[in-house]
DNA sequence: GTCTATATTGCGATAGAC
DNA sequence: GTCTATCGCAATATAGAC
């Protein structure tokens, strides 16, 4: 079968390490679940750690959709519409990213140095639309470009990151609009709520 | 020493498990931390998962502050720049809420219905204050009180969430303003959002 | 209430046959 | 490449002496 247990061990973790944690998945669960022999693990990716890493750097391809926008050519708002845009799509295509991306944020025990290298570029990508707006005249002069800029990305994904929460525990009952819905939303009160007075 | 040890138990094992996680935190690194024999955890709280509970709920009562105003009687506007002031004194007070949060949040397994209950009810204030903004004509007549609550809330938080992320492992090297700051910004941008046209 | 000692379980990893 | 068998370890929990 050649490497492809390589692919089907991959397959399995990947939604597994992100819906219920590094912790709590163990290799045997991982080898029930994809059909290949537990011991094909640490003979493929050297152990635990590495296949952990190997499903997370799969799941951070899909940013790469943004990060190809040349942010000095566009419109500074486009940028955010298009960080909004890559959102819906990344959560579509890349389901686990946002899990596996709070759960490092919230657990930075080992190294995750691509991971870092790649929100840093996303972050800055941000900021640097800030700036651009700032100078042209489209934003507020008083905004700090960090803070504005985690508090648009914190925005947008925090719907996605608590989509499990809210359907599953607690405020349930009450009814949330798609995707698009909230995202359209979310972008209209940011970009109205940056943008100079008198717009 | 009589229930001197409880106390001590759940004062060592609150930020172990904000910190580090349910799963990374043996009984034998909080009898450690706590000076407390490890055989006294399962005697007081029955076991790993009642201290964590315990733990947990305990820092939940910080939010009581929020949950006490009067909503129907505020400004709308006031509500939000209330919750905002909370996030504040409740992370200074009470630094573990917020990551106990969100690692419930993203490991839904066992119940929590003390925290189902609490963030309905904060969800509830930020919802009827929309509602109620909307109807006096101060904010946007299209906004979706469920998405747009949460969008603030999450506005609010992620600020908290993210610090640890930011200080040590990406970002490196980008200043962030201080949480009155950031929160301020926040709230600025977020009621100005959210606000009717020609305001 | 506190402690020691231990029962029991499950983990990640690997040696070695095929 | 694949599998079985197992090692060594750390986890939670508890029985029972004090």
């Amino acid at each position: 079968m050649s490497t492809d247990s390589r692919e089907k061990i991959l397959r399995a973790a990947t939604p597994l390490f992100a819906e219920e944690g590094y912790d709590r998945v163990s290799l045997r669960k991982i080898s029930e679940a994809s059909g290949v022999n537990s011991a094909m693990i640490s003979y493929y990716f050297g152990g635990k750690k590495g296949l952990f890493d190997a499903a997370f750097a799969s799941q951070l391809e899909a940013l790469e959709g943004f990060l190809s926008l040349d942010v000095e050519a566009e419109d500074p708002r486009t940028v955010f519409r298009c960080y909004a845009e890559a959102a819906v799509a990344v959560h579509e295509e890349s389901p686990y990213l946002l899990p596996y991306l709070y759960r490092v944020m919230l657990a930075p025990d080992g190294e995750t140095p691509t991971f870092a290298e790649t929100i840093g570029k996303v972050y800055g990508h941000l900021v640097r639309a800030l700036e651009r707006g700032m100078a042209a005249g489209l934003f507020r002069e008083d905004l700090d470009t960090s803070a504005t800029a985690l508090l648009f990305a914190g925005s947008i994904n925090f719907h996605f990151l608590s989509r499990r929460f809210r359907d599953g525990i607690a405020l349930r009952g009450t009814r949330f609009p798609d995707e698009k819905t909230y995202i359209a939303q979310a972008l209209a009160i940011f970009l109205r709520g940056i943008a100079k007075e008198g717009t």
